[in-house]
DNA sequence: CACGGACTACCGGTATACCGGTACCAACAA
DNA sequence: TTGTTGGTACCGGTATACCGGTAGTCCGTG
């Protein structure tokens, strides 16, 4: 029985050559390729899908909120993010949402076939760079988590597209509720984090890497 | 004959995946991968090369400059760049580096290819999404090569403050001049670079190193 | 059940950003 | 000379951000 797989990636050339690649495998068969979440998760909802490989830094919905919406819908499904980035936050935020693997494409692409194997069988996987950032970040800072959680999931949404240069008005249609709702959880997300420009708040977001550093089309 | 082609980017995994995508064309022939400009440097001394497909955005020596270098040291190498964004800035300067073709990642494999044999020919090509963006710009500024869209002393200036948060009465009171010329700066800023607000100018800074990433009060 | 948190939505108001134009001056180049 | 670029400065106007309040629904918890 061959594993069915699906890619999510921003960047279409990526996900073209990493299936390229992992067709190359007998027993793992790509079923599907997304180029954001809302693709996603209209994927997961129409055919079989065992592992799902998943970009952290896509814009719109990213893969942290895609991954958690995912599992809300289809627990079953073994998630396995890829980033850019070994960065702490990414890696404990995406465990956090459910996912049970985490390799850095800086890695080989052995890495990802060893965390296909490992979360295939319901275990986790990290990739050693990332394991290591991890471990001292257990150390050094017991309460990462809390941090981490400030902001609800959908202030989170709403930070990332306010970042993503998006004004109030288009967020709102994004999100299909009204422009005064995404000005009160732009306010939510000013006092809790005491910040209170969009500069500053997308300088936190490309930080805490709610948002990517780069962004298309500028 | 085949094509000797390199790839240089410092994401193994995008390298071994994209390696995998071409060596399924039967004229492609995947000599050697680089992770950097020194590796790519060394590579193309030692053996024969056709095309060099290479990453704007490696750390260390990046696209630009290891095209610049290549192409002093062996003039007849195509050189493709890959960029996971279609800014006009690097653009313009890859392909003043001597570049022939530049495609983004956002883009299918299939412009790669199309790249590639464009570019095998002498000939110049840039994907749509990219030369949307150069077309853009031209509009505005006819004279594009002689580094039309860099940003003077003072508006970088202006741009580091406006990315740090800072509205415009409180830059011209630091830089001692007229709110009013703040804002002319700031409109000459955005006129140049494509952006219409702080949230795309904080990226920007960000990304192009006129600012840090992290800052004192985050 | 009552309570709080999250999300939704509206009201009003001020500050700032954003966009267009014009203008003067100094330094420098064709 | 004339033209160009960078820096300075102002005009008017619209769009959006930013700040304060109130209030309904839903949902999970004590």
């Amino acid at each position: 029985m061959k594993l069915n797989i699906v890619l999510a990636d921003d960047h279409q050339m990526f996900r073209h050559a990493l299936r390229a690649l992992l067709e190359k495998e007998p027993n793992l068969n790509v079923v599907a390729e997304a180029a954001d979440g809302e693709a996603l998760l209209r994927i997961i909802g129409e055919q079989a899908v065992d592992i799902v490989c998943i970009d952290i830094g896509m814009p719109g919905m990213n893969g942290i909120e895609a991954t958690r919406r995912l599992l809300a819908l289809r627990p079953d499904i073994r998630v396995i993010g890829l980033s850019a980035y070994a960065d702490r936050q990414f890696v404990i935020d995406l465990l956090n949402a459910g996912a049970l693997g985490y390799v850095t494409k800086a890695e080989a692409s052995e890495e990802l076939l060893r965390a296909i194997h490992h979360v295939q069988q319901g275990r986790t996987y990290l990739c050693p760079d990332v394991s290591g950032a991890v471990a001292s970040a257990l150390r050094f800072d017991t309460d990462l988590r809390a941090s981490a959680h400030q902001l609800t999931a959908r202030e989170r949404q709403v930070l990332q597209l306010i970042a993503e240069g998006h004004t109030s008005a288009r967020i709102a249609e994004r999100l299909h509720i009204a422009a005064s709702t995404v000005e009160v959880h732009r306010r939510n997300i000013m006092r809790k984090l005491g910040l209170h420009n969009v500069a500053e708040l997308t300088r936190y977001a490309i930080h805490s890497g709610i948002s990517p550093v780069v962004d298309e089309g500028l």
